[in-house]
This record gives C-alpha cells, structure tokens and sequence, in this order.
DNA sequence: ACAAATTTTTAGCTTTGCCTAAATTTTAAT
DNA sequence: ATTAAAATTTAGGCAAAGCTAAAAATTTGT
C-alpha cells in the first residue's frame, strides 16, 4: 500500500462510519484536498485491489478487506498520539499533524510494542477508542464527570461551563483537555469525588465534576 | 525534502564520510539500489537546490547546507533506534529498517522531545555518536571493556574471544550486543570491575573484561 | 416530466523518480 | 600515446498521483 492509497482508506472510513450509505466522490476530494477527477482514478485503482467496492457514480463503500486495512491505520495512528502525549508531554491539539505522518510506518513489531509500552490504551487522547490488532473496538460516550461510574476510566474533552473562574480553577490544578482521569471515589455525603490525573490523586467537589465532560469507553 | 531526497543525502553524507575526495555516481547507485542514470537525475536536482556541489563526470559532495540536512537525518535515524531497543526492547539488530522509516518524519518538536524523553543520549545501539541539535558530534572509539575509564558508558559492540563458554557467559549475564554499560570501580587487586548495565550492577573479572570491545564517546 | 444544476467520469497533460539504450567522458593498460 | 574498459551522462519512456476541461450521468426544482 502506497502512503496516498492509506490516506484514501482512512478518509473513506471515516466518512462512511457517519453515513449509512457509500461515499460520495466530492466528499472525499474535499477531505484529501484534491480534486473529484483524481479521486476517481484512486477509487478505480483500490478497487481493482479489492479495498473498496465501487459501482461507477454509486460511490465507494470499504470491503471487508479495507476495512481491516482502515482500523489497522487508525489504531496505529490513535496509539502514536497517545505516546506523543503521555510520554512526550505534547499537548492534545498538537498531537494530530504528526500522529498522521507515523501512522504509515509499517512494521508490526513495531505497533505492538508500542502498545505495550503504552499500558494497552483503550482511549487515545481525543476520547476515541483504541481498535485492538484484531481490529475490534469499544464504543466511546460522553458523559459528565459526576455521572461516571467509580473505577471507571476516560479523557477529559470538553466543559459544560465555560466561565473565567472555572476555567481557572482547571488551570490551577492542571486539569486540561486530553488529560486521562479516573474516577477513584464518590463520597456519599456531598457528591464529591477522588480522581487520579496524572498518578495524583485529587478531591474535587459534586460542582466542579458536573461541568467536566469525560469521553469513556462503555 | 521528498523522501527520496533525503535518502540521497543521507547516503552521500555516508559515503562521503569515509573517502577524501567527492562521491561517485556508481557508488550512490548502488547503496540506492538504483540504477548510476537515475542518480545523475537527482543529482542535478540535489545540485540546483543547494544541497550538493555537483561537477558533470567528477561526482558530488555535500554543501554545507547539505551537510547540515544530512546531521538532521542521522541524528532522527539514531534516536529512533536508541528509542526503540530502550523503549520498545528491539533487540540491536531489528532497529535499522524500521529507524529508516520513523527518520523521515518532519516534526522539531518531535525529535526535540523525543531526545529528552531518552535523556539525550550520545551514542546510539551501534555504538555510533548522535550529532546534537546543531549538528556537533562527538568521535566514538572502539576499547576493550577493561581499558575503559571508570565512569565512562559506552555500549557492547563486540567481542574477541567467541568461544562457546564465553558466550554462554555473556548469555547468562545478559550481557548482548547494543547493550550499554558503564563502569563503575576497578578492583586494584585482580583489575575486575563493576559494571552497571541495564540498571544493574554486576561484578566482572579482568578476562571477561578483556574479551569484551565497547565503543565509547572520546 | 423534463430542464437545470450538480456530481461524477473521461481524456489528455504535468511532475517525480525511475528505467533502458546509446552517447560521451574519464581511467587504465599496454 | 593510443586504445580498451569503465564510469557517467543524455535521450526517450513509464507508472503514480495529481490537474483542467469537457462529457456523461444523476439529482433536483417546478
């Protein structure tokens, strides 16, 4: 697989994840940034390859094969951008440029030893699951802080309330987007929690954690 | 920089390296493994972008721009496969294919951080000096172990004696090629000495020592 | 239903990096 | 000093992946 016919797989997976039909031509130019006529030719190239089932003006939709070929990149672009954070302290917006570029080496030594290097991560710092090298995967949901349950684990990717004085109050005690918490202890008196972010355990109070969005896996 | 690009210079720098005088054509080819026509096609290109001075039919040397790209490339090649045998735990011998992919990778940061993260190590799993950011290396020479100064690191690059019961030694004590080790303390009474390798510390007499090539930084 | 708008495909051309075959230059041998 | 051998370059082509312009198919609006 050239590095071009990579990028089409993963683009046509993530436009048909959405959908339910097949994808359409246009669409996955304006992904590629190239023009319809040029998506068209690869179209007719990875289909002769099997990697997608093409009926001509139909759009594509991934075989079986492609889609194989899609998770394998996605998981290894999603396990890069968990090293690139939690070893490389590179922040959750940083890490998406260069998470692209490594998704193409290929070695399958590689990619497993990084995943345990990285713990076997279920969740890549945007809150997206991690596909296992069978390429099966969980579903992620969104959920407040407050509404996850004890000895559950997930990323911290958006606020309810975004006010100056809670903002501040996320700075001040370094909790920010991308980061990993779980969830250690709910006390039944207040509502408030212990969490465990970055191997330190913290108190929040039942206010603070129902304005934090974490994405776990269900 | 294509891909290409830099693999051309990265082998002119290497060629270069050990000669006087300018690379050939055939030379390039052949560590290219492609054909002597197709280098002087790049060639040119290399030479009309300032990377290389180019004289028809009197081969080619690295400009200093060129010098500086070709560091930039040994230097990624290199920390990429300390990372991979001290992280990952590649063995000595698996890095290479893989390091010379993950070495094309365009990200400062990335290899900036990536040096911190392996605490800027000077010499990779070969025995080879890393070039620091600006392009400075120190020279590697290769001692016997018990000719190595105490306090020095250098890494396990050979040995002189291979017999059977020496390596058998050398297999007991995990003690393998690409493996770093530091001395410790030399024993005035019988030379042994002790030695920390892999985080361990072990007690070696002067023979093993002495059948045990290290390369180290001058 | 059918013309207009949109989407998709085809045809033909460009660039990059490679190739073969032939021409040219340099080097080596007598 | 010539000539044979080896190295290098030129010329002309090929495949991948892109582009523009034009043709064909599909969808949409009334």
């Amino acid at each position: 697989m050239t590095l071009s016919e990579e990028d089409y797989i993963k683009i046509i997976y993530h436009l048909g994840k959405g959908d339910l039909g097949s994808v359409s031509t246009n669409s996955i130019a304006e992904r590629m940034e190239t023009k319809p006529s040029s998506v068209t030719d690869m179209i007719k190239k990875l289909s002769e390859k099997g990697l997608v089932n093409y009926k001509k003006y139909q759009g594509v939709t991934l075989s079986e094969y492609g889609l194989k070929t899609a998770l394998s990149i996605v998981r290894k672009h999603r396990l890069w951008e968990v090293f690139l954070v939690e070893k490389l302290e590179f922040s959750w917006d940083e890490v998406h440029e260069v998470a692209e570029q490594l998704e193409h080496i290929k070695s399958e030594k590689l990619v497993d030893m990084l995943d345990k290097h990285l713990g076997f991560p279920q969740i890549d710092p945007h809150g997206d699951p991690i596909p296992s090298k069978d390429g099966e995967f969980k579903k992620s949901i969104k959920r407040l802080l407050n509404e996850v349950p004890i000895g559950k684990e997930g990323i911290c990717v958006g606020v309810k309330d975004s006010s100056p004085p809670f903002l501040k109050f996320l700075d001040k005690n370094k909790i920010a987007l991308g980061d990993s918490i779980s969830v250690i202890d709910k006390e039944e008196f207040d509502g408030s929690l212990h969490i465990k972010i970055r191997e330190v355990d913290i108190h929040i109070s039942d206010q603070i954690a129902s304005n934090l969005y974490l994405r776990i896996i269900e």
